[in-house]
DNA sequence: CGTAATGTTGATGATTATCAAGCCACGTGG
DNA sequence: CCACGTGGCTTGATAATCATCAACATTACG
């Protein structure tokens, strides 16, 4: 199936970095090809050599890295808006693969128009740069949380990150959104075991900042749960360095 | 102090992503600045806005995000010959501090120049993305060691890292290697305490695969030593993919 | 209505942080 | 040369945290 991108999902791409009238119209005419996925499903599989790029449109997805002894760690989560396999247009490997936390759809793009477009507008190729930079910042918060904070925290941090993301991509408003995404789903992002992350959320939902019934997140009291969570929303903003 | 950056410096940067003979000419060539630091140094502060990139000569340096309760945790490490900046030149803000492990001396370069390199050779500005492309796997990799890896494993696996790494930049052979690190930087880097690190790596050293007496590391059997730590080490091989 | 996936609970033992102290190597000043 | 301070390493004891196992409850869904 060979579609335009949405217009919708163009103007949030756009949000961040703004693009000039002919990246934004050149960037829109690419052959996107859309996809959807259940949940669960594997969107690239790991050590794959990529030949195109995705951008997430509706759902959830992760990177996800698989141990020797089955164990796995997601080590990133995608809302839609991002562009989650750019790197992959630099590298010749993905070390990791990407999996469906819920039914999703995603738009795909060859490499090979992304680069003709690169070498078209070159300020294209920067704003890649600086996604994958970006991608990096929020890698290195979780590593913080991951050595440095309590399992609730760790939890809470990873609510305001995602409301902030979420709110960003239009998915989120008024301190709640939908997040339908299992225990043992956060478990394999927080780096803990499912029955530990369920009394970590027990003892998150006991303060009352925050509720978390079903796929429903309602944060009741903002600036509490940022400071509770020790969340420091600069690494979110960064922006294209222009010039 | 203004100096051309070392010939070995060069030699090294290129052996991932092979310069062009006009590439490399182009890239001695910037008025690079010399600077050393002493062991603790801080060399880019934490939220700064940078104006020029560092790559490291001599010496470890590593990120650091330093917690409200004094708390830190170092994200990244680097070992010479790394562009430990290179983000800086795409987002206007620095997400993390670089601090020194080690007394080290640091090449720096403006990012103006930077920019009029990367003007007039594009595949520079490629070489960058995949740069930044290739710290994201390491901190990825990283994050799966934290999250599913106990601590003497994720001692190991950092040895095995070290290695290859320091070996790539002539630092490292014949399974050993300087690694002047206090058991305090190893504790911020895996996220445990001093006290646990110590006896982690008391357990390490029993095992027999490697010793660590001050500064010396010494790898006794890399083949048991990487099957014990679970290290695959084609993250680190990530090359540009060229077309 | 049955079945599977998800969420929850209690009990237990292993892991890890914390506190407090001592040890050792090294450099500095008397 | 020695006393002394400092920083890094090591140890023991204790308590908090976390994983694991084995249920059971709840929900989603065919």
């Amino acid at each position: 199936m060979e579609s335009a991108i949405p217009a919708s999902l163009l103007a949030m791409l756009d949000r961040r970095d703004a693009m000039s009238p002919a990246e934004r119209q050149a960037f829109a005419g690419l052959p996107w090809r859309l996809q959807s996925f259940q949940d669960g499903a594997e969107i690239v599989p790991e050590g794959h050599r990529p030949t195109e790029s995705c951008v997430l449109l509706r759902g959830f997805t992760a990177n996800v890295r698989y141990l020797a002894n089955g164990d796995r760690q997601l080590t990133a989560i995608h809302v839609p808006g991002d562009f989650f396999d750019l790197h992959g247009l630099f590298l010749k490997v993905l070390d990791h693969g990407v999996v469906a936390l819920t039914e999703c759809q995603v738009a795909m793009v060859k490499h090979e128009h992304l680069k003709r477009l690169a070498a078209d507008h070159l300020r294209l190729v920067s704003m890649f740069a600086a996604s994958i930079a970006r991608e990096g910042a929020l890698q290195r918060t979780w590593i913080v949380c991951m050595g440095r904070k309590d399992p609730v925290r760790r939890i809470a941090h990873l609510v305001c990150e995602m409301y902030r993301r979420l709110e960003r991509a239009g998915g989120a408003r008024d301190f709640q959104f939908e997040f339908p995404v299992t225990q043992a789903e956060i478990a394999d992002l927080a780096g803990l075991s499912v029955v530990h992350t369920n009394r970590a959320l027990q003892e998150l939902r006991a303060t009352g900042l925050m509720s978390w019934q079903g796929a429903e997140i309602r944060i009741s009291n903002w600036a509490s749960l940022v400071a509770f969570a020790g969340f420091d929303e600069t690494y979110l903003g960064l922006q294209l360095d222009e010039q």
